[in-house]
DNA sequence: ATCTATTTTTAGACTTATCTAAAACATGAT
DNA sequence: ATCATGTTTTAGATAAGTCTAAAAATAGAT
């Protein structure tokens, strides 16, 4: 019953715009995301609606079925899985990780994916601070905080970014803040809700904007 | 210029044929392996002859261009590494391992097997003694194995030998164990660990004295 | 040299995923 | 309630990879 590559990647789109929106996910939104013509989506979406794994009718926009879901769902865990590994094993960048995460998500062997698992010590959330779904397709319990909501004078750590954008990353790069770098938030400036961090001794100073999109331990 | 895994595994299947097999490789050979019709193996063969990975005229058989054997080189490449990986790292059985890195031999990223190479500690054979082309398409030397240690349904060819007595060569030469030959490992009977060798379509006793003195291609 | 059996190629059709251009639908403003 | 505008769907085409059935080429035996 496996899919091609493109239909998995119809679906794990459509479950990424239905986290939000509450509604069924649009056919221009989806051609936006999948870098091709609307026509082309309304194609996909009338297969993928003969296999049961959305429901669709026309003008009406697309959700997921109980089946869509669970194939998006183990999408998902296959590339922050391979996402861990190719940062913590690998040596890859941030930045350089996602492309390859794409293709390998869509390898098709429960085996392999259980055992990577195992290999890599069952983490719970990726990089990006994305948690990680287990085999049933249950995410765990978000535990983490973001960066703009943490309290001021604690030690805390960068557990993973919500933005994956090339300029956030490069900004990222730049001011130091890799994955498991170790700070203090000295304090936060109530005018604008800037923070101000001390890392490795030198004070760094952030947007909110910023602060909202690091994910850090708390 | 990546090409689709479908001509991929194409080009991986005629380098392989084409192995032994001096001449051009034939369509129904590869139709065969690839599991398909001869008709569309043709229609393959004439894609590929456009993109100038094949040389192929028709009725003749087909063999890779340079920039087609390179691609081969390049998926063999990857095949080996992933199934160090899988085996070393990931607890795989032999049997578990092919089918998976039938997938990941299709990855794109130079990034990638670079660093996987890295991790595995750029190993120059992979489990089962098939030698690991580093990422210029050169294969290390071939391992050289005392025939008597070689595993039974080897191709093999004979290497050299540590006994140089008179009578030594001139058993080797009445044999037709000369340098170079190639022959097949039949069977290693385990009361005596005699072997049976396939010389050139005929059937040849060897007692593990002698196969102890000949070292033979892994 | 010819005939037969085998191999290989062509011809035409199907599927998946895509495209462009045009038609159908929906919605917010008047 | 209608109209303009934007969204979505249809219709018809294209490219990759495959198939079946039939024709063409080759090779082997006489």
């Amino acid at each position: 019953m496996s899919q091609t590559f493109t239909a998995e990647n119809y679906l794990n789109e459509i479950y990424k715009l239905s986290q939000r929106a509450e509604d069924g996910v649009s056919t221009n939104a989806l051609a936006d995301r999948m870098d091709t013509k609307a026509s082309s989506v309304t194609d996909m979406l009338k297969k993928l609606a003969t296999k049961k794994l959305v429901d669709y009718k026309k003008y009406q926009g697309v959700r997921l079925t109980e089946k869509g879901r669970s194939i998006a769902v183990d999408i998902i865990r296959k590339h922050r899985l391979w996402e861990v590994f190719l940062l913590e094993h690998l040596g890859f960048a941030w930045d350089e990780v996602h492309e390859v995460a794409e293709e390998l998500e869509h390898i098709n062997s429960d085996t392999l994916v259980d055992r990577l698992d195992e290999f890599l010590g069952f983490p719970k959330y990726d990089p990006h601070g994305g948690p990680i779904p287990d085999s049933d397709g249950v995410f765990p319990a978000p535990k983490r905080v973001k960066l703009d909501e943490l309290e001021v004078g604690k030690d805390s750590k960068v557990m993973g970014i919500t933005e994956h954008s090339e300029s956030f990353l490069a900004y990222m790069k730049k001011v130091g803040l890799d994955l498991g770098v170790e700070f203090v938030l000295k304090e936060r400036y109530d005018f604008d809700r800037s923070v101000e961090i001390e890392l490795s001794g030198k004070p760094v100073q952030l947007s909110q904007e910023v602060a909202k999109n690091i994910f850090v331990a708390n």
